[in-house]
DNA sequence: AATGTCATCAACCGCTCGCTC
DNA sequence: AGAGCGAGCGGTTGATGACAT
């Protein structure tokens, strides 16, 4: 379907000019693509708005570089987001909320537009599912001590999976993926509402206030890493609300007020500390997350039209250049 | 097989920010 | 200082495919 349109609001461009041109709008054909690349490579980014007059496409400034950033960038990555793009993702927004540029920024090759609708679609979803903000304290709860861990639980197994460490041998198993793992969040629905339920039967009021038991994320005993769906969490009845939400998840003392607080072992990865330094997801315990995450970059379902559009476009180069 | 519903994602829109003059 | 402009950001929409009925 094509859309034409005769004025743009928000391009900056005179009237005049926008009556003359007849701008197109919706999805671009490969003919397209083909000016954008080529203009971009000859000239360079940026500057779009002349780029999109100067280049001959009968689109906006802001179209064109939409569609170079979010699509026809060299270095784009696509495919499914990964466990440690998830765990980050999620970090990052506890920290900083929707300011997907800047969340983009940390994973690289990922745009703002592509962990916005990650956000949107699968983490939303699931708050709705819960029927709970997705702003709202006991939502990020879930996040921080049920869905992270978790996740940390999975990127070690799956590292555990390709041999335990720093995997630049490019096996296949850090390479699981939300969607093809056969997991989801439904699991944890199901265990959130367990806690619901537990943390009611406690005489808590804001059941977005819970503790997991220590031995629920060692490996050896998770079920999850054993290859169940279930998630074998426990839920221990808290008698400070406030006081056990505040205390810091990985300290050196895993008990407080007799209460067992979720702490990852010596082997595990020191999931606490990245809280303060996302970065430090990639580098802890011998666990190579950056070089995994290059791993997944042709293990993951990288868009086979991308490489297809960038070999046509090489080729005619040269044959432009060649003058066939 | 036809139709309806849902999930995903590319693209658009309106707004804000920052730079230049 | 403030107007004009380009670029970027975040929210939203619409097309499309997958799945269910």
């Amino acid at each position: 379907m094509e859309h034409h349109v005769k004025v743009d609001s928000s391009s900056n461009q005179s009237n005049e000019e926008l009556d003359e041109m007849d701008l197109r709008r919706g999805p671009w054909t490969v003919e397209e693509d083909f000016a954008l690349m080529n203009y971009v490579a000859h000239h360079g980014e940026g500057r779009w708005n002349s780029l999109a007059r100067s280049s001959g496409l009968k689109r906006t400034g802001k179209s064109c570089r939409l569609r170079w950033l979010n699509y026809l960038r060299p270095d784009v990555r696509r495919g499914n987001i990964t466990l440690e793009e998830q765990l980050l993702i999620l970090e990052l927004h506890s920290q900083w909320g929707n300011r997907w540029s800047k969340i983009a920024q940390h994973l690289p090759g990922r745009t703002d537009n592509e962990i916005k609708n990650y956000w949107r679609t699968r983490v939303q979803k699931h708050a709705k599912q819960l029927k709970c903000d997705v702003n709202s304290k006991q939502f990020k709860d879930t996040m921080r001590y049920l869905w992270m861990p978790r996740l940390v639980e999975r990127i070690q197994a799956a590292a555990a999976a390709s041999g335990g460490s720093s995997s630049t041998s490019g096996t296949t198993a850090t390479a699981v993926t939300y969607q093809n793992q056969n997991c989801n969040m439904d699991d944890d629905i199901a265990q959130f509402n367990n806690m619901v339920v537990q943390s009611n039967m406690n005489s808590c009021n804001n059941y977005g206030n819970f503790q997991i038991n220590q031995s629920s994320y060692t490996p050896e005993n998770s079920s999850t890493a054993a290859s169940s769906d279930s998630f074998g969490t426990q839920v221990s009845p808290i008698s400070d609300l406030t006081d056990c939400y505040n205390y810091p998840i990985n300290q050196g003392n895993n008990t407080h007020n007799n209460q067992t607080y979720y702490q990852p072992n010596a082997n595990q990865l020191a999931y606490g500390e990245s809280l303060t330094s996302p970065g430090g997801y990639f580098s802890h315990q011998g666990v190579n997350y950056q070089a995994m995450d290059q791993d997944n970059r042709w293990m993951d379902g990288g868009d086979a039209h991308d490489d297809n559009l960038w070999d046509m476009w090489s080729l005619q180069q040269q044959m432009n250049n060649n003058n066939i």
